[in-house]
DNA sequence: ACAGTTTCCCGTAAATGC
DNA sequence: TGCATTTACGGGAAACTG
């Protein structure tokens, strides 16, 4: 394994070492306590230090369980945190504490809402269900439970038990929680450690994908605490800085390439309007996946996603080479298109249709009137048959007894159309065996019949605004810790002592859970989109050889452990153990938030 | 209900009724035995007496517990007899023997396989599974127990348990048989009635219903003994007469119209080559369903079922009204055209492609050499996009610098194009709402260039051959009956006096098993099939409020028993009870051949 | 290596539930 | 009744398994 995880590790056990150390030292003091006087404040002070160096303990222990790998359909690893019922998924789990010499075999018992809201649907967990796994063999780097074909079942409630839910939340909005535990001994101290992954989203049809997608965005997006269950039942509203970022982000990490400023300005007003207000117009949460965008039509996120899809599965070079302008107002279309040559094309989603893609190319009369035609567009049950460059290729204006012709002749600005897609274009496919039969192919045609113009189109079109929204940039420094700084100071008696130990110890283990996903929306996304060249930033390449949860540890781990006031967190359980679980910096800062049902118990 | 069924309820009924009286009779004979002398004649005989109408009675019953409706899962009813694991199947069970007074409820307990033969995968049957379903509330027709959902799962042998099926079977000439058996009780007399399915394939994947098929209609068409389930082990051969009339009634049944007899032609000189033997050609299974017909290519069966399945989906209106030729060899289509005028063409499916149809046409060059085109073969992936009458409507030929003209003008012989496809093309859409795309359509287009011309055709074309074998009829009387008249007497004492009302009770309820589905085929449509008009009598249309299990018991059903000796039968259990789920004339002389593993118990 | 067979599973369609 | 959600399941492809 690599050194980092493998130093990780050894410094997690090296405090874990180092207080099992003191806890016998102390131990042992204790039992001078009959050669002293009642009241000795020395042996007061050992209760209390002994004290405190188990609460320690328990919190480094509970600490170092960690859910490595979020919960996440094999099929879907693009979109983790997603779980279909009746279909597998798996999840990771690590404690990184080894102290143990052989091979005793810790049994880590999965569980999934273990105290669900009301009104949720109940679901059990199938196939090696509770308890599971001994660790890996390969134990030399940590104690890894891999849960390889986990599956979620409902458990229906018989009857007409249910009811009460109508209303309420929709069910891709139902957030579930699955927890592992473990018992741990070790020199006579008993642990129950306990994890959680972030809230999933169960979906019974993989038609709910997109849906719950945007739940599990806007969560990590907007939650300032990664446990609350009940989080959409009062959606907080995305500020236009970071909803930007993690759009941009959705295509950069699906597809390749991400939005550019002017793509990102189109969605923006698309959102809020063309007075959209300053750099943080706030969205609601309706507003992105419900309220349909075009009235009649599909919800702004819905529309999106069905563009992301087809893009992913049909458009992929075309859109990582920027030959698709895709987010285009049909006014600013215009605008661009009238100043060009006639035969001038672009490339634009349409937003009107559920995943369809449109050419639209101007042409200039005679009478110095400017038309601007837009075909029906693609959509996937076309482009299936036909790759959108074959259709440009070929397309052909048919009109009466001519020569059929072919509009699009630059793409704009003024790429010669073969230039910009003949990279693309299918070579002759020359099988000789095909000699026997007249080679077919598709193409796509459109008859120029007068009535079918869709022209003047410059009646309809909304009036032509300056272009300045376009130029609007995104933030530089959005705010990502949202304001909350944490200002819990040093309070234990041991920290100074054990303060640098930890620090190096329990740095590289707290966040290694969504981050290679989540990870470049929220902490570097933002700041990047504008520049130009948007690809080396928008995807950070995780360095190979490091594995996935670790790669992405950082200095920002350390500060809620460098803050951390233990007794006002105990209490509650473990904010690190909850904070693990964290993907971004917008959540770190919030463990007061962090709540635990189950009580630590240092013997059981 | 109807008064057929009712009736033969009624008969049914009326004869078990007087056996259980005489039964009755008997006993109370036998109690006088005590007034009798030792030997008295008048006991033995009345002994004899009543072990033959047990006898009787058990033979009735017994005939009397048939399969309704053969095991067919739900959304392929027009392929009977195929099973997929883990899809819900139906099968309906009914006792024509209604003497019950109350609803006394009869427990029918399904299984699979009681005796499968050895290397056979094993299933267990899942859902409401052994005991199930006492019979419909609605008895006042009969005692039915409809098996709405079954559903079948294979046992995996863990481990190395297998072994040994290598090198034999495939899993679809696996035949398992599904068995039922009720306890009935009336009047003291204790029976165990049974009765089987007809032998079901079992698929694992959709992908396997052809294939499956395939050995269902071979079994069907062939096999003497209607149990066996080593047929596959060295299955005979299909002599045309047989085989022809069962591949037009695919179509007939599945699509509408059945084969013309140029199209079994075709068919037939596919299968046997042109020198093919008489009408009795026989055709070994291999050839059928495994050989690849044109080397490298599909099987006979696969690539036939193919194209049945594209009619199906997507030609079924042009096939119906014989817009398709389809059936037509390369040669036999030049043959056709040269003849014709310029731009006539027809419709054919291509013999190499995967469910492909292909258009050629004829052009008559200035040098008088004649030149037939034959486009690339559509395939579902186009159609699915396009109707092929769209196709043909907007077909182009694209040559340099000119108008593309369409080179379809007259379906073979001589109807213009739009006059024979005219009905089927598109209405012409028109959304107003459109107005803001330029509405597109697909069109197929070929290039005429000179190095794709497949022609001259004539030198690669295997040598013109005489019509005369398109011209062989069919059989009008194919041996039905196989030649196995069985010659049982009667040899049973009570026979003349039970035979009139056995045979009208027995009659209508001997043979209710696949006959909707496989009847056409072998009582009907063999002899039917070189008439003409084929539609009438190739689907014989069933009279509509008859139960389809009952509309075509007929007078043969008849012979089984009044041929049958039944105590050359009964050692091996009941020859009716197996018989009844005889479906064509062919299997019902052979009685001798039924077997049942489970014997008779009087009193169990 | 590979072919027959099964499993997995998306995505459409239908069914179901509320 | 309508909508939200789940189930059914064809059919393509991957996985299995000898």
């Amino acid at each position: 394994m690599d050194s980092f995880s493998l130093d990780s590790i050894t410094r997690f056990t090296a405090g874990a070492k180092l207080l099992f150390h003191l806890r016998q030292l102390l131990k042992q003091l204790d039992e001078l306590r009959h050669i002293s006087y009642d009241g000795d404040p020395l042996i007061k002070g050992v209760n209390v230090q002994n004290a405190q160096v188990t609460e320690l303990l328990q919190s480094l222990l509970h600490r170092a369980f960690i859910v490595e790998t979020q919960p996440c359909m094999p099929q879907t690893p693009h979109r983790p945190l997603i779980l279909k019922t009746g279909s597998k998924f798996t999840v990771r789990t690590r404690l990184l504490v080894r102290l143990q010499e052989g091979s005793e075999s810790l049994t880590v018992e999965v569980s999934i809402d273990s105290n669900s809201p009301e009104g949720f649907r109940k679901f059990n967990i199938l196939t090696s269900n509770q308890k599971t796994l001994t660790p890996e063999k390969g134990q030399s780097d940590g104690l890894i439970w891999d849960f390889g074909f986990l599956m979620l079942v409902e458990q229906r409630s018989s009857g007409s038990g249910k009811g009460g839910n109508k209303g309420l939340l929709a069910v891709t909005e139902e957030l579930h929680i699955i927890s592992f535990t473990v018992k741990y001994v070790y020199q006579g101290l008993k642990l129950q450690l306990k994890t959680d992954t972030l809230p999933v989203v169960i979906i019974s049809n993989m038609n709910q994908l997109s849906i719950a997608w945007a739940s599990i965005l806007w969560f990590n997006l907007l939650s300032p605490n990664p446990q609350n269950q009940q989080f959409f039942t009062s959606p907080p509203q995305a500020p236009w800085s970071l909803l930007g970022p993690a759009l941009s982000w959705q295509f950069s990490s699906y597809v390749g390439r991400g939005l550019n400023p002017q793509q990102l300005g189109m969605l923006k007003n698309k959102l809020f309007g063309q007075n959209s207000g300053g750099e943080d117009a706030l969205l609601s949460w309706a507003d992105f996946s419900k309220r349909e965008s075009p009235p009649g039509k599909l919800p702004f996120w819905t529309w999106l996603d069905k563009i992301l899809e087809l893009v992913h599965d049909y458009l992929k070079d075309l859109w990582n080479d920027e030959r698709i302008m895709g987010f285009v107002s049909r006014s600013q279309e215009r605008r661009l298109l009238k100043r060009m040559v006639s035969g001038t094309f672009l490339l634009r989603f349409s937003e009107t249709s559920e995943g369809g893609i449109t050419c639209s190319w101007v042409e200039h009369q005679d009478d110095d009137r400017v038309l601007i035609y837009s075909v029906q567009p693609y959509t996937k049950e076309v482009l299936q048959s036909l790759p959108l460059t074959e259709i440009i290729r070929h397309y052909q204006l048919l009109a009466e007894e001519n020569i059929p012709e072919n509009p699009l002749r630059f793409l704009y600005p003024r790429i010669p159309r073969d230039e910009a897609f003949g990279r693309y274009y299918q070579e002759k496919v020359n099988l000789q065996e095909r000699r026997k039969y007249l080679k077919r192919r598709l193409i796509v045609v459109s008859n120029r019949q007068v009535d079918e113009l869709q022209q003047p189109p410059e009646l309809k079109l909304e009036p032509e605004l300056p272009l300045l929204d376009l130029d609007l940039g995104l933030p530089s420094e959005p705010d990502l810790g949202l304001g909350l700084e944490l200002e819990l100071d040093a309070g234990l008696n041991l920290r100074s002592v054990l303060d640098p130990v930890l620090e190096t110890t329990l740095k590289p283990g707290l966040e290694p859970t969504l981050r290679p996903v989540l990870e470049p929306t929220l902490c570097r996304v933002s700041h990047s989109v504008p520049e130009p060249d948007l690809k080396p930033v928008l995807q950070p390449m995780p360095e190979p050889d490091l594995p996935c949860d670790l790669q992405n540890l950082n200095t920002e781990g350390m500060e809620i452990f460098r803050n951390c006031r233990i007794e006002e967190i105990m209490p509650n359980g473990d904010p690190l153990l909850s904070g693990q679980n964290t993907t971004d910096e917008a959540y770190i800062s919030c463990p007061s938030h962090f709540y635990t049902d189950v009580p630590l118990t240092s013997d059981f």
